[in-house]
RNA sequence: GCGCCAGUAGCUCAGCCGGAUAGAGCAUCGGCCUUCUAAGCCGACGGUCGAGGGUUCGAAUCCUUCCUGGCGUGCCA
């Protein structure tokens, strides 16, 4: 609808300079928005204030050539009005609104689907939790925006895959192994004095039973040593699947996951340390190997090799990231805690030194979730062991209703979640509230079923008998929903389609409770069915997008 | 100290690439179930957009200073 005004500006202008009613020969860049008081029409653009500078004329005179250039031939508006310091409002004629809603009918599941990201190849990494410990509620809301963001990405024509990268390399696997090995001669009957900075949740002794009962008497035989790396090995492996099943179940898939060792084994990290060197970005200092990061504006230079030779997790995110790179993905996105926003800098240097445009990463922060218990905050840390798990969260409240609280929100601001709260208010969760409108459509279609009447096809039906406000009204935002989809995944924002959800929903919700289906003129029932149904494949549509199931019954 | 994010209705938040009267949900108050699902609808109440200064015809939106909260500022991840 807007290309279609858009067009209709831009010919209008065209025929202006082409009689000279307009001189400067120009067509500027045409802004069209939707007012935010309906009685400034459907759209407004302000051509004629951007123009009057180059006209050198007053804004209302520009928009009163423009307005009668654009209003001689055929064309959309039911009016095309100048008003106050010279907009320029448009209102269409309901049929060209209702006769959008073809398109809902002819693409089906792909309306909303754009071509936008022209193919480009997008990889979208998140979560990437340490296999230490299972998700917690901070994972869940990184879960839950990157897989949404990835979903509006594909929407909007990007070429995505969705990636975990698995740290099972370094210090915490280390630390994994030594807390499971004492837990492990506990439940021997020895008397151990547990790790400091071991891991102390609950699980971590379910591990060390599991592993003793299966490998009892391999561990028997080896050194403390051994049996570290053993246990260490087998943590990491027992925690992977538990945080891939956790994910699972709320409903996020992953296209690939990517262990750290893997690039220890392929020698890629000692590779990209190599390329550092060559190019002149590394020096040594207390016997350790900094990458000159301050070269790119960061605030300090970074270690890549620990002064006992060891490599830190930045040296190899060096290699993973250049690895992202050469796989060919033109775009790369990074879901990221905001705790761990002070890490974007040397990223970004990195690439730079590389030789790699930094804004081709994207990294997104998501921020803290503060978890409450009847407005108490309830600590959280794997060190003390004590934190609520994603799986916890997801039981006692829902898949749906979960996913839907961590989306409800701009990713950079941070949530408060309520464990009591959540749970008492499940039932008018705003979840519920977009569902309950595609299940409603979905009864009122079995009901019209029974009655003998069907959606009628787009060929059928007559829509001249929607006369009501709130019908007009849903066609409109019907409309909007490919701008939304568009907008959100190009701006990362996954709330944006919360938002138009919950505004569809309650247009629904008002125009159910005012135009019946059963009970009229055959010819107005078909039609508003028709209008109905349009808007529940938006719901449907919109909610699979992000998630949450559409259910058909609730 | 420095850096990042935030500060909008009693509470939780949208709106922020400048536009016409700042919007939702919850809470509070008042109505609507003998007709398609009341997990719903209709109405009312509620605002110095943290504060000051600046840019502009026009600022919640851009710039700047300050205040408040969170996070970061490791040879941890």
């Amino acid at each position: 609808m807007k290309q279609m005004l858009h067009t209709l500006i831009t010919d209008g202008l065209q025929a202006c300079f082409a009689q000279g009613s307009l001189s400067s020969g120009e067509v500027p860049e045409i802004l069209l928005e939707v007012p935010n008081n309906p009685e400034h029409g459907d759209f407004a653009t302000n051509v004629a204030m951007t123009m009057a500078r180059a006209e050198k004329k007053a804004p209302r005179q520009i928009a009163q050539a423009l307005v009668d250039a654009m209003t001689q031939g055929e064309n959309p508006c039911e009016s095309v009005e100048i008003a106050g310091p010279g907009f320029i409002n448009f209102r269409l004629k309901p049929v060209s609104w209702f006769a959008l809603l073809d398109e809902v009918y002819s693409r089906g599941i792909e309306y909303g689907q754009s071509d936008i990201g022209n193919g480009t190849s997008v990889q979208v990494e998140f979560v990437s939790a340490n296999p230490t410990g299972p998700l917690h509620i901070g994972h869940g809301r990184g879960a839950a925006v990157g897989d949404a963001v990835a979903s509006l990405l594909g929407k909007a024509g990007f070429d995505v895959q969705r990636e975990y990268y698995i740290n099972d390399a370094g210090n915490q696997v280390t630390m994994m192994g030594t807390s499971i090995w004492a837990r492990v001669r506990e439940l021997r009957g020895e008397q151990v004095e547990f790790p400091e900075d071991g891991y102390r949740g609950d699980y971590i002794r379910d591990v060390a039973a599991d592993l003793l009962k299966e490998q009892g008497d391999k561990l028997a035989g080896l050194s403390d040593e051994e049996a570290v790396l053993l246990c260490g090995d087998y943590g990491i492996q027992v925690l992977l699947e538990i945080i891939r099943r956790d994910l699972e179940s709320f409903g996020v898939e992953f296209d690939r996951w990517y262990s750290e060792r893997s690039l220890y084994e392929r020698d890629m990290v000692a590779k990209e340390l190599a390329e550092l060197k060559k190019r002149d970005l590394t020096f040594e200092e207390e016997g350790a190997l900094w990458l000159r990061t301050t070269d790119y504006d960061d605030d300090k230079d970074r270690v890549l090799l620990r002064s006992d030779g060891s490599p830190t997790y930045f040296a190899s995110d060096v290699a993973y990231h250049m690895e992202k790179f050469d796989r060919g993905f033109n775009r790369v996105i990074d879901v990221w805690g905001a705790d761990h926003h002070g890490y974007i800098p040397r990223m970004k240097a990195m690439l730079a030194g590389l030789g790699h445009p930094p804004e081709d990463l994207e990294v997104l922060m998501i921020q803290m979730v503060n978890l409450l218990r009847d407005g108490q905050p309830v600590t959280m840390g794997k060190r003390s062991g004590e934190f609520v798990t994603l799986r916890d969260v997801v039981e006692e409240v829902g898949r749906d209703a979960c996913r839907y609280f961590f989306l409800m929100r701009r990713a950079d601001s941070q949530l408060d979640f309520d464990l009591e709260l959540a749970k008492q208010q499940s039932n008018d969760n705003p979840v519920y509230y977009a569902q309950y409108a595609h299940a409603r459509v979905c009864s009122v279609n079995r009901n019209a079923a029974e009655a003998g009447i069907r959606v009628p096809t787009s060929d059928e039906v007559d829509l001249s008998v929607l006369t009501h406000d709130n019908e007009l009204a849903l066609a409109k935002l019907i409309s909007r929903y490919p701008g939304v989809i568009e907008g959100a995944a190009l701006g990362y924002e996954p709330h944006r389609v919360v938002f138009y959800l919950h505004e569809l929903a309650s247009r629904f919700h008002s125009d159910y409770n005012r135009c019946r289906v059963l009970g009229e003129a055959k010819e107005v029932a078909q039609a508003r069915l028709y209008l109905m149904n349009a808007v529940r494949l938006v719901l449907h549509n919109a909610l699979t997008l992000l998630g949450i199931s559409a259910p058909e019954k609730m």
